[in-house]
DNA sequence: TGCGGAACCC
DNA sequence: GGGTTCCGCA
C-alpha cells in the first residue's frame, strides 16, 4: 500500500553546542490518518551507511489532537547526513527517507554498531579487560556470513544457536590466543554472562543461548523508558515473556560490572538524562561512548581492518566499528581468523530486526544495512527487513550549500534560531510517493557553527519556511563529543566517542541544553583553527535556552561558560 | 549437555 | 574484572 505524501513540519526545536557529538531529539506530530501507527526509523550515515531503526511504539505516539506525536531519540555525529525512514506497520507498507544534513562532509565521527555502541565492540572497552569480550566475539561471529556454518542467529530476539561449538571455541581461543579453548571452557565463560544477563540460555536447545539485548541497552542507556519501548518489552521474551521489562532494577553494581566506563550507571549517568531541562524529558547522552585507545593483546589489526566500512578516505577513521561490516569486530585482527567477509546483506533470522529495529538509536543500529555498497554515498539500505523495500530517498545538497532540494523541504535546526526563526527554518516534508517521508535539516549555522555561515542558505530558509499545521516535529540537537579526550589524540577522525559524562573522574561534557549559553561563544568562524580541532567544537548555539532549561547553571553549564571564556580568551589573544 | 563452584591467571 | 581451567553434579 503506498502511502500519500505526509508533510510534516517543525514544531520546535533546540540545540546546542557540547563538542564534536550531537544529540538530535525529533519531535514529529504525524497527521493521524496519515502515520497511525509509526514502526521504523531508518538513518544512513553518509560515509557509512548506518541504517538503523527507531521503532515508534503505538503507546509512545501521542494523539494530541487527531495526530500522533512521538518525540524521536538519536544521537548522531555531526558531519553527518542521515536518511530516516519512516515505515508503517499492518498492512501500510509504506516508508520514506529523507536527509539530515548536520554539517558539512567532514570525518563522520561517530559510527554506531550494531545493537550496541561501537565502543562496546571495542575490546579495549570491555569492563575491567583491554580484550575483547567474549560476548562480543559471539556478535562479530554472528555478524559475519562465513560464520553462518558455526554460529547464526536463530529464534527470535537475538537468540542464536552455535552449530558447531568447537569451532567456536576454536575460534575464540585463537582469539584470545587459548589454543587449549575448547566449548566446554567457553560454555563457562557464556554461563558467567548469565549472572550479568548479558546472555541467557535457551533451554531445551542445544547450543542455543540468547542475547539479552535490553540488558545491554539497559546497561547504556538506563534510562531508557522501558515500559514504552516495544523492542524492550520484546525482549521480555528473553526472560520468560514476562509482561515487565527483564528487568529486575539494574544495579549500580551491574552497570558497572558491564559497563565501567559509565561512571555510575545506576545513578543517573544515562545518555538519557532526566532533568536536564529539556521539555521532552530524557535525552540522549552520546558520551557515554568514549573511544579508546587501542591495544589487543594478542593481535594488532592491520590498518585495512580498521575500518569497516568502504569510506571514503577523507571519512576515514580507523576506530569505526559496525559489526554487520567486515572486520568490525575483528579488533584484535587474530590472525587465523578470516578477514571480515562482505557486508552480510541480511541476516536471517536477524532479532534485531523485530527487537532492536524498534530501539532509539543508537540501539538500532543493530539492525543490518542493507545496501553496504551504498556506505559512501549515503544511499538507503533497502536490503534491511525492516524496512518495507527500497525507500525513497531525499538527496540533500551536500554542504555549503542548500539543504533544500528538488521536492525536499528542509530546515535549519538548533537552539541557534530563535522561535521565529526556528520557524522559518524548519520544515519537515514528506516524499512525495513515498509514504510518510519527513525531510530534516539542520544547520550548522543555526547551531553557530560559522565555518561557511551555516549550513542553509538564505534562500534555502526561504524555501523552507512552508509550514504544515497538521503536523510538527522537533529537534534537538546536542554536541557531546567534548567529553572524550582519548579521540583527541586521533589525527584522522577527531572522534571522541560518546560516553556518559556526569560523573566525577571524566571530563565533565556540557549538558546537552546548552543552548542559553551559546549565544554568548565565539563562532567557529571567529576562532583559529588551532583553537578547535574540529570544526564543531566551536559550534556554539545562538538561541536561548528551551524554555524548559534549568535558570541556574549546572556543572556542565558551567563548564560550557568556562568553554566560552576560554574560546574568548583565545580570540583575544589570537 | 548444561550448570555452577572454586581456584587461578592476566 | 573477565575470563580460564578444572571439576563434580544433574
Amino acid at each position: 500500500m503506498q502511502i500519500r505524501t505526509q508533510r510534516l513540519s517543525r514544531r520546535e526545536s533546540a540545540a546546542s553546542r557540547q563538542g564534536h557529538a550531537y544529540i538530535v531529539v525529533i519531535l514529529v506530530t504525524l497527521s493521524a490518518s496519515a502515520l497511525p501507527d509509526v514502526r521504523c526509523l531508518r538513518f544512513v550515515l553518509p560515509a557509512t551507511e548506518l541504517p538503523f531503526c527507531n521503532s515508534i511504539e503505538a503507546t509512545e505516539v501521542h494523539q494530541v489532537s487527531g495526530r500522533f506525536r512521538k518525540r524521536l531519540r538519536f544521537g548522531l555525529r555531526p558531519a553527518v547526513s542521515f536518511t530516516e525512514e519512516f515505515r508503517c506497520s499492518g498492512s501500510m507498507d509504506c516508508n520514506c527517507v529523507s536527509d539530515l544534513l548536520l554539517t558539512p562532509p567532514v570525518p563522520a565521527l561517530w559510527t554506531p554498531g550494531f545493537a550496541f555502541p561501537d565502543w562496546a565492540y571495542k575490546p579495549e572497552s570491555s569492563p575491567g579487560s583491554r580484550q575483547i569480550q567474549l560476548w562480543h566475539f559471539i556478535l562479530e561471529l554472528l555478524q559475519k556470513e562465513e560464520y553462518q556454518g558455526v554460529i547464526a542467529w536463530q529464534g527470535d530476539y537475538g537468540e542464536f544457536v552455535i552449530k558447531d561449538p568447537d569451532e567456536v571455541a576454536r575460534l575464540w581461543g585463537i582469539r584470545k590466543c587459548k589454543p587449549h579453548m575448547n566449548y566446554d571452557k567457553l560454555s563457562r565463560a557464556l554461563r558467567y554472562y548469565y549472572n550479568k544477563r548479558i546472555l541467557h540460555k535457551t533451554k531445551g536447545k542445544r547450543f542455543t543461548y540468547k542475547f539479552n539485548f535490553s540488558k545491554v541497552v539497559l546497561v547504556n542507556y538506563p534510562l531508557l523508558d522501558m515500559a514504552s519501548s516495544p523492542f524492550l518489552l520484546a525482549q521480555n521474551h528473553f526472560n520468560g515473556g514476562a509482561a515487565t521489562t527483564d528487568c529486575s532494577p539494574v544495579t549500580s553494581e551491574a552497570l558497572q560490572s558491564l559497563f565501567p566506563r559509565l561512571p555510575d550507571s545506576g545513578r543517573g549517568t544515562t545518555l538519557f538524562d532526566r532533568g536536564t531541562g529539556a521539555p521532552e524529558g530524557d535525552k540522549l547522552r552520546l558520551d557515554t561512548f568514549p573511544f579508546l585507545g587501542s591495544g589487543a593483546p594478542c593481535y594488532s589489526k592491520p590498518p585495512s581492518m580498521l575500518g569497516p566500512y568502504p569510506r571514503n578516505p577523507a571519512f576515514d577513521y580507523s576506530w569505526g566499528f559496525n559489526p554487520y561490516l567486515p572486520g568490525a569486530l575483528s579488533l584484535n585482527n587474530c590472525p587465523k581468523l578470516p578477514p571480515g567477509s562482505l557486508y552480510p546483506s541480511h541476516f536471517y533470522p536477524n532479532p534485531l530486526q523485530s527487537s532492536l529495529a524498534q530501539l532509539p538509536h543508537p540501539f538500532s543500529s543493530l539492525l543490518p544495512p542493507g545496501d553496504t555498497a551504498g556506505a559512501e554515498r549515503g544511499q538507503t539500505g533497502g536490503a534491511n527487513g525492516s524496512v518495507g523495500g527500497q525507500a525513497p530517498r531525499l538527496c540533500i545538497p551536500s554542504y555549503p550549500g542548500s539543504l533544500l532540494q528538488g521536492r525536499t523541504e528542509m530546515g535549519i535546526l538548533g537552539s541557534g534560531m530563535g522561535e521565529r526563526e526556528r520557524g522559518e527554518n524548519i520544515n519537515i516534508t514528506g516524499l512525495a510517493g513515498g509514504g510518510i517521508g519527513v525531510g530534516l535539516g539542520l544547520g550548522l549555522g543555526s547551531l553557530g557553527l560559522a565555518s561557511g555561515g551555516g549550513v542553509q542558505s538564505p534562500s534555502d530558509r526561504r524555501a523552507g519556511m512552508k509550514q504544515d499545521p497538521g503536523s510538527d516535529s522537533e529537534l534537538e540537537i546536542t554536541d557531546l563529543s567534548d567529553c572524550s579526550s582519548e579521540n583527541e589524540n586521533e589525527p584522522d577522525f577527531h572522534a571522541s566517542q560518546e560516553k556518559e559524562n556526569r560523573m566525577g573522574g571524566r571530563p565533565h561534557i556540557p549538558e546537552a541544553k546548552t543552548a542559553g549559553l551559546g549565544g554568548t561563544l565565539p563562532q567557529l568562524s571567529s576562532l583559529p583553527p588551532s583553537i578547535s580541532p574540529h570544526p564543531l567544537k566551536s559550534l556554539v548555539p545562538l538561541t536561548p535556552p528551551p524554555p524548559s532549561l534549568p535558570t541556574s547553571l549546572s556543572p556542565s553549564l558551567i563548564l560550557v561558560e568556562r568553554h566560552r571564556e576560554t574560546e574568548t580568551l583565545k580570540l583575544t589573544h589570537s
